[in-house]
DNA sequence: AAATTAACATACGAGTTTGTTTGTATAATT
DNA sequence: AATTATACAAACAAACTCGTATGTTAATTT
């Protein structure tokens, strides 16, 4: 049986990716480590011999796309000699949009976390969440502050404002997608709606 | 044992209360029903007399919530007599915000909805909440038809393209209310947003 | 007053799921 | 070449949970 480093690293990657799928399908109370395994096309044992359990399974899971979700909504925004502001950050909520549409690993795992129950074991889940959350906030913020700064954006506006207004549309564009079953187009749909919003953030001369 | 009517009604009352607060505290799939029972005061074998099994219980459970949640949000849109559509529009939403800021059942049956897990026995429910959602969106989009139709709303947007915004608005503020724990004050804050965004809508001589 | 039935409590059996332990074959090490 | 550690599979024991079956009491009916 005992195989090579590789192929034991293969093996945790195939754990990994069926407990993705499981978890998506079941939900991750709902999943049992035996339907995982045969997923896999493993035993429980060799779950147990590469996770703790259930929980650590989840975290390793969640590791290991947080990292990527995370820098890629950061990207592109911080850079500050930027001349068009509001573009760029449209830019990338609709490459977020377009990402997210063809990404289905990314549509699994945000689809999980969305319906996960986070109360008890996965609470450290929750508040690596909410860190991020955070963190794109405000990073929001300073941009669409700044774009007020450079004449950019329409004075009735707040930064903070602006910002809740753009994450609870994204949040909300995401989650009925993804909750109630991918039903219309997301890209299609999120850039009309994103083109509005943003079209109503623009100065008033430029309307 | 053999109360009267009243009482057992009582009890039932009861066991749907606890059903709340436990679901919401560990989730429909993590919840036993024995806690359900001695959180009720009483023990499985109430549950088994006035329920079927937990999916049961959970039916009724949101069965006794939907329907005023459902007629909540379609009161006042659909006459047709009124003057300032996008007002009463925003006006419904603003009553809304206020209404869940305050009902403590409302919220905890509303984040048991947004966690819980519709694979498998609570399909129905999904089911249930497309329909619903599919209502508020014909009723959202005929009156921002109309209000367009009366030049009461800037020719920029479209009736879909303002529902979607709202809807997603709406939606994702709750999420983020619900599931983040609260941390921020869900009719001020929510109330900016939405005066933004129906300013936003409002024709452009009218800004 | 006797019988019946509603509204539970208690006890029981059975099926799952979990975590651990043991076995084992193979790669790595010495 | 012998040993050891690794990467699992298979077996096992324990706990948990569910649904049901049975018991019990009080209200209701006859």
């Amino acid at each position: 049986m005992r195989r090579t480093k590789a192929e034991a690293e293969e093996t945790r990657q195939n754990i990994l990716c069926a407990a993705e799928r499981v978890f998506f399908e079941k939900g991750v109370a709902n999943a049992t480590m035996e339907e995982v395994a045969s997923a896999a096309g493993v035993t429980r044992g060799a779950i147990y011999w590469h996770f703790a359990n259930k929980t650590d399974l989840f975290l390793e899971l969640y590791n290991a796309v947080k990292i990527p979700q995370e820098d890629m909504v950061a990207r592109d925004i911080e850079t500050d000699q930027c001349e068009d502001i509001l573009g760029d950050i449209e830019r990338v909520a609709s490459d977020w949009l377009d990402v997210m549409s063809v990404d289905e690993q990314r549509q699994r795992v945000f689809a999980i976390l969305l319906r996960c129950d986070y109360a008890g074991d996965l609470s450290p889940v929750l508040e690596r969440q909410q860190e991020v959350d955070e963190h794109h906030t405000k990073i929001l913020t300073t941009a669409f502050g700044r774009a007020l700064n450079r004449g950019q954006m329409d004075r009735r506006w707040t930064p903070e404002a602006a910002t809740n207004l753009l994450k609870w549309t994204m949040q909300g564009l995401c989650s009925e997608w993804l909750l109630f079953g991918r039903r219309f187009d997301l890209p299609v749909e999120g850039k009309k709606g994103l083109r509005q919003l943003f079209s109503s953030f623009q100065p008033a001369e430029g309307r």
